[in-house]
RNA sequence: GCGAGAGUGGCGGAACUGGUAGACGCACUGGACUUAGGAUCCAGCGCCUUGAGCGUAGGAGUUCGAGUCUCCUCUCUCGCACCA
């Protein structure tokens, strides 16, 4: 019979469903395990990125249950976002219908694929109101806590999607999504206090290392950006007011000459008024202003960028040595960082250096490094040493070593009020307001009376209406629509305007892994029992891509949850993360604008989805990028084809055996014995590179050796009860194999085998257990080499004497030559492995 | 610039604790079967000057023995990027 993968794809697809295979139970002796793919984005189509991301974690949860685990595998949808708005306007749709329409399109494909998901208990959908109405209570719980705040800031402005976007979203300048330039405006926006959480998002990384991979680690670090240091205040030659700026080398203060401020420094108006260069200082800040809010900003190379500033007129007075330091405005000082001002200290920061030099600033050496043979000067100084080594020129603190100066520095500071250790972050709080239609509604009301007003919990969720239509240029209808912001203030019961913002989609996806262990959950977003039962994420999969954005989202909600009662005992959302590679093709990532797009769907309709799945898996290991080949797929069908054709020439002709059950026999030939050996350590192989090393395509060569070997064996295994025994055995063993990669292929010949009746189904086998005893040889290989050369091999009973195998390496042919004319020195010797005769 | 990762046949990739480099697959070559073969099966397949030869980006080192460990250099990919 010919294979047809369309008919038997969708037999078992259909069997899993009405038998309920993949359904989770909670609680049972078993233990858990929940494996977690990053659920998709309804876009209407799946992409190979999904098929290779979906089969990795149905290989592993499948994989799991074959263990004995109770695995939790769910799947839903990431339901709101911008492309749902803009197809409805494209295409004169509302954005519910096509979201909607795109689910159940793919959940169809995603079907069709085998996933062995459990719909019944874990689909969701972010859109749905089952599920926002969580994100409102969070919501309030937040403000309540005073994790949810108003502020009024400037912020990255997409003109395009007519929306805020967080920093996260801001790549290079440009937005995210849509490549347009990205443009301040001042909002007021509401936003999440991550910042609260800065530390232990950065010392709780420690407990990610291992789990996830390093770079994500590092990437995340990063981000938080921690510095330690100290904030010192400069006084003002005039007035009272000073400049407070933010250092991690207040050791180097003896040697700050200047003050340097971004544009945007709120005293610069002051320092500026009325000096004589106030025009040309003026047309500088507006020059800055203008340059720093285009990508331009972002795209320089910082070490290319001209350094430039203006004098501004005024002067501050360091505090350790009194002087007067010119009050410069420069272009490399950020206004978004730290205090947005920095005191200048040419000889030991390059970019202080590069601006002292081009405008005449003065320079003083204040740390000598140790090892220098000549000290640093201004003579011999051409670029800015930021080593350690020990104060110099520092009054009191010369001769200190700089690490404990910073110590000494910052101490006077506290004990003089002129400053205090300080710490700075690079993180910022995560702006949660977009200006946009498809989002969950934010649950708070204006009262003019009341001020801002936070919804009632009872009239939770705030829905959002569903009759209206976006506006052309996609700008949001909600405020537009009275029926939607008007309403009655929860305070005063007078009238009241109702927030017409909605929340960013990363706040849906921050915590969708936690509900999933309880999706149909209607009075509490989460149930304590299944929290504990399930979380954290065993193995989470997915994209490198939300490396920063979404995983580190996800971690403050999961502690800001816990701290609001809801997760309890959870510190981190994914103990383990695998971050898979992308699907290429000729060497470019597929995308559509690039035209080189492989459709899922047509390589499902020509080879079957098991195929397809392998082909995926075996390509290239899970961390890797891998380039999609027609020819490469065409290989992973012939393999399909011919373990369907080695099972038709056997059909009939063995007794019915489950995997690892030939039993050791004297009775049995060498070949069959031979067949029992490669069936265990294929078993022992594909177990550990599945389960501990998750390379998928070793695990898939294994079984190809082991079928290759039957195929070449089979016509003498045939040929005796001990060997007809063997083959079954390898077999069955074979299909449990196959049963995570290729599960339908893997069900059928299981039945057509009459395994079923016995066993039950593949899907839920055990996976087999190896014997050591089956992979111990009698007769071992052993590598004889000269000197560490490979000069010879010898076949010897394993476990053979030390004395007596060196004797006999000693006497091969090839050996002895190389060794006619030198001396044995000595002869090493790994057992059952390796002889080395080391001669001179 | 900083950080992370990676360099192995014509290609994708194996080699797990230092111990037979190139598993498995693709491509290619030869043969078998065949009316036919883009099917299937069998065999071959790192390189060359065929040797007591060379070979894991290049160079040094440690070791009886290095793709694997150490140091240096080069190249590529990704991330961050004037972070004070």
């Amino acid at each position: 019979m010919k294979y047809n993968p369309g008919d038997i794809e969708e037999k078992w697809q259909k069997i899993w469903a009405d038998e309920d295979t993949f359904n989770t139970t909670q609680g049972g002796d078993k233990p858990h395990f929940y494996c977690l793919e990053m659920f998709p984005y309804p876009s209407g189509k799946i992409h190979m990125g999904h098929v290779r991301n979906y089969s990795l974690g149905d290989v592993l949860a499948r994989f799991k249950r074959m263990e004995g685990f109770n695995v939790l595998h769910p799947m839903g949808w990431d339901g709101f976002g911008l492309p749902a708005e803009n197809a409805a306007i494209q295409n004169n749709i509302h954005p519910a219908e096509w979201t909607f329409s795109n689910i159940r399109a793919m959940r169809a494909q995603l079907q069709r694929l085998g996933f062995s998901y459990d719909w019944k208990h874990t689909e969701l959908a972010t859109c749905h109101p089952g599920y926002y109405k969580w994100n409102q209570v969070f919501f309030l719980k937040f403000m309540e806590k005073g994790l949810a705040y108003r502020k009024n800031a400037a912020q990255n402005w997409c003109p395009k999607c007519n929306t805020v976007l967080a920093n996260e979203q801001v790549e290079e300048g440009l937005c995210w999504r849509c490549d347009s330039k990205v443009e301040q405006k001042d909002l007021t926006q509401w936003f999440f206090r991550i910042t609260d959480y800065a530390d232990q998002l950065l010392d709780d990384l420690d407990t990610l290392v291992g789990g996830w991979p390093e770079r994500v680690v590092t990437m995340q670090r990063n981000w938080i950006g921690k510095s330690v240091g100290a904030e010192i205040n400069f006084a003002l030659a005039e007035g009272t007011d000073s400049i407070s700026v933010f250092t991690t080398r207040q050791d180097t203060v003896f040697g700050a000459t200047f003050m340097s401020l971004s544009a945007e420094h709120p005293l610069l108006e002051r320092l500026i008024k009325g000096k004589p260069q106030e025009r040309e200082t003026r047309a500088f800040i507006e020059k800055l202003k203008q340059e720093q809010s285009g990508p331009v900003a972002y795209m320089a190379n910082p070490d290319l960028m001209e350094k430039e500033g203006v004098f501004t007129g005024s002067y501050c007075k360091n505090p350790f040595t009194g002087e007067l330091m010119p009050i410069w405005i420069a272009n490399f000082v950020l206004a978004g960082y730290g205090t947005g001002a920095v005191m200048g200290v040419p000889a030991h920061d390059q970019r202080d250096f590069d601006f002292a030099k081009k405008y005449s600033l003065p320079i003083r050496v204040v740390i000598q490094p140790r090892k220098a043979e000549t000290p640093l000067s201004l003579a011999n100084l051409d670029a800015a040493y930021d080593g350690p080594g020990l104060m110099f020129d520092s009054g009191e603190y010369t001769g200190m070593d700089n690490e404990a100066g910073k110590d000494a520095i910052a101490a006077w500071l506290e004990r003089n009020g002129k400053g205090k250790r300080t710490v700075n972050w690079r993180l910022r709080d995560w702006n949660i307001s977009r200006q946009r239609y498809w989002g969950t509604p934010i649950p708070v009301i204006y009262c003019e009376k009341c001020g801002v007003v936070p919804e009632k919990e009872e009239n939770l969720p705030v829905i959002l209406p569903l009759d209206l239509k976006t506006l052309p240029d996609g700008r949001s209808p909600l405020p537009y629509a009275e029926e939607f912001y008007k309403c009655v203030c929860p305070q005063c019961g007078g009238e009241g305007r109702r927030e017409t913002d909605t929340m960013d989609t990363f706040v849906d996806s921050s915590w969708y892994q936690a509900r999933f262990t309880s999706s149909r959950k209607e009075d509490a977003p989460l149930d304590p029992a299944a929290v504990k039962n399930w979380l954290p994420v065993d193995q989470y999969i997915g994209g490198v891509e939300h490396a920063i954005l979404h995983l580190l989202y996800d971690r403050f909600f999961t502690k800001a949850l816990r701290d609001c009662g809801y997760l309890e005992g959870q510190d981190e959302p994914f103990a383990n993360l695998l971050t898979q590679g992308m699907v290429l093709m000729d060497g470019a990532k597929m995308s559509k604008s690039k035209g080189n797009t492989v459709d899922p769907t047509d390589m499902i309709k020509k080879y079957g989805a098991d195929t397809v799945r392998l082909f995926c898996l075996f390509a290239a290991p899970p961390e890797r990028d891998f380039d999609w080949t027609d020819s490469g797929i065409e290989g992973s069908y012939r393999f399909v084809q011919r373990v369907w054709r080695l099972a038709e020439e056997l059909t009939g002709k063995l007794p019915v055996a489950g995997p690892c059950t030939a039993g050791p026999d004297a009775a049995q030939t060498p070949l069959a014995r031979e067949t029992r050996l490669r069936e265990h350590a294929a078993v022992k192989k594909a177990g550990e590179d599945i389960g501990v090393r998750f390379q998928f395509n070793t695990a898939i060569a294994a079984t190809m050796e082991l079928v290759n070997h039957l195929y070449l064996a089979k016509e003498e295994l045939l040929e005796s009860a001990s060997g007809r025994t063997a083959l079954s055995s390898a077999f069955s063993t074979v299909l449990t194999m196959l049963a995570p990669f290729t599960p339908h292929l893997a069900e059928e010949l299981w039945e057509r085998f009459g395994l079923t009746g016995r066993f039950g189904r593949v899907s839920t086998m055990d996976w087999p257990k190896y014997s050591e005893e089956a992979l111990r040889r009698d007769i071992i290989t052993v590598v004889v080499q000269v000197n560490g050369k490979l000069r010879g091999k010898l076949e010897v009973p394993a476990g053979i004497a030390q004395a007596e195998i060196e004797k006999a390496a000693l006497a091969e042919g090839n050996v002895s030559r190389h060794l006619a004319g030198l001396t044995v020195r000595k002869v090493l010797h790994v057992p059952d492995k390796l002889v080395n005769v080391v001669a001179s």
